[in-house]
RNA sequence: GGAGAGGUGUCCGAGUGGUUGAAGGAGCCGGUCUCGAAAACCGGUGAGGUCUUGCGGCCUUCGAGGGUUCGAAUCCCUCCCUCUCCGCCA
């Protein structure tokens, strides 16, 4: 949720802020502003009135304690407490209007974000060589299901499209990502290591932004839980309400979860494969931290996520995301795009994005700088790391050779028992 | 799923309609004492909103949301959560 405050005190400013992400914004934001003005006119009001019962009602205990009459001084309380009834009501009204829009505005993009649509991201850099082939690279789910390690058919006739099986060999590989992850995380990285629940509530999905903007895109249960989309929401919530003590930030945590997304409206879209499934797993990574070091620690997860893809050997590259390609609830995003050989093209593999005190506002995670301090907000921040589909095909097709297998990266060997994929090994 | 008990401030814990933001205790911070420390004693110590240049004032807040009442932590309704026993179950 953006910051009120700053919006009255700085309104062209922010407004300008939240123009680079959508020109549009800035008739709402002005809606906002008179909202406010609205609702602090209804709060002077009530409270007054209200002071003027509270002291009332002390005069009628003390003249009851008295035994004198009360009777007139009652008669106009009567009034005075209806008109604070509806005055209230007014109030409230006021209140979840106000709320129900400043928690539809996305995050104003940090200055140092490119200004445009995707077009303007921008590509910082990269990492490794190309892989070079002297036959023709087959895409993964030729691989996959030659190898026997993937089952799409099968997942499309006991679930649906989108959700595959990975057989054999497959499952091992997954479970091998999955381990060989979260102990480079937790070993190198200082990563506390998290297992969380795969549904979350309605309040979690407000906490870091997937409601209003994402309600699409999730599964939802009969009693009202969203199948968790990633474990950023399970996991920033985890704090949902607290207050942090200083000397404990950045606090750091590592999680494996499945992602469920119904990907509503991406039909004809990477329908091949597991480009994009609607379950997945991704080992995921959160932070929370304070104001002053939240750039700093963006530039540190990123490195975590880079890190997990220098080890693989695979080859990527890391995109500066514009302002209006960046996420509703992110303040700046990089990309990580890791090169895939089959399908000849760059697949986000992870996405690591600080959201400044935007989730920790709607989460109301705060802590305090020093004791007895006045709590503020944190900074909160995540990054794949990574998402094991498209990791899985770029594996496949970066490391295939002329007679069909598939080499395994030297760091998952020992996770796998093979440093081979092979048709018959499945 | 059934039966029962309960949710109060950083923590423990009192409080069943009227100066109760809330006794008492612990913790924490400051002070006195001490060469220093401990103990003892004194004082302070939740969060949000709103007005104010500031000092400070006012309003809200006792699981959440409604209701009754001039007035609710205290009464009523709905929901959530925790614990105990039973049932069921990986």
């Amino acid at each position: 949720m953006i910051d009120l405050k700053r919006l009255r005190d700085a309104p062209e400013e922010f407004k300008a802020a939240a123009a680079r992400r959508d020109a549009g914004l800035v008739s709402q934001l002005d809606d906002i502003l008179k909202l406010d003005l609205h609702r602090r006119a209804l709060v002077r009001q009530v409270e007054a009135l209200k002071a003027d019962r509270n002291h009332a009602s002390e005069e009628v205990a003390h003249l009851k304690r008295q035994r004198a009459d009360t009777t007139e001084l009652l008669a106009r309380l009567k009034d005075l407490s209806k008109m604070i009834k509806d005055q209230d009501q007014e109030l409230r009204e006021a209140d979840r209007s106000l709320k129900e829009r400043l928690l539809g505005i996305p995050n104003p993009p940090l200055e140092s974000v490119p200004e445009g649509d995707a077009s303007a991201n921008q590509e910082l850099r990269s990492w490794g060589e190309l892989p070079r082939f002297t036959f023709e690279p087959k895409p993964h789910w030729e691989l996959g299901e030659t190898l026997g390690i993937l089952d799409l058919a099968r997942g499309a006739k006991v679930t649906g499209s989108g959700f595959p099986f990975y057989t054999g060999q497959g499952s091992r590989l997954v479970r091998s990502l999955i381990n060989f992850m979260l102990d480079l995380h937790t070993q190198e990285h200082g990563y506390r290591e998290m297992w969380p629940p795969a549904l979350i509530n309605e309040d979690s999905a407000w906490g870091t932004g997937q409601l209003p903007d994402l309600e699409n895109n999730m599964y939802v249960t009969e009693d009202g839980l969203y199948l968790a989309p990633t474990a950023e929401v399970s996991v920033t919530n985890f704090h949902r309400d607290e207050i942090l003590l200083g000397d404990q930030l950045p606090l750091s945590y590592a999680a494996y979860a499945p992602c469920f997304r119904r990907e509503a409206g991406a039909h004809g879209k990477d329908t091949r494969g597991i480009i994009r499934i609607h379950q997945f797993d991704k080992v995921e990574l959160v932070r929370y931290c304070t104001p002053e070091t939240s750039s700093d620690q963006l530039e540190l997860l990123l490195g975590h996520a880079e890190a997990v893809l220098q080890r693989l050997r695979l080859p990527y590259r890391v995109l500066a995301l514009a302002s209006g390609d960046i996420g509703f609830s992110s303040a700046k995003t990089y990309d990580l795009e890791v090169w895939a050989a089959g399908v000849d093209t760059w697949l986000e593999v992870s996405s690591a994005s600080v959201f400044t005190d935007f989730q920790a506002r709607r989460a109301n995670i705060r802590y305090r700088p020093q004791p007895g301090a006045k709590p503020e907000f944190v900074h909160t921040l995540n990054a794949s790391g990574l998402a094991l589909p498209r990791t899985i095909v770029a594996l496949l097709e970066n490391n295939q050779q002329e007679d069909g297998s598939v080499r395994v990266p030297e760091a998952l060997v020992s996770y796998m028992g093979v440093d081979r994929l092979t048709p018959n090994g499945a």
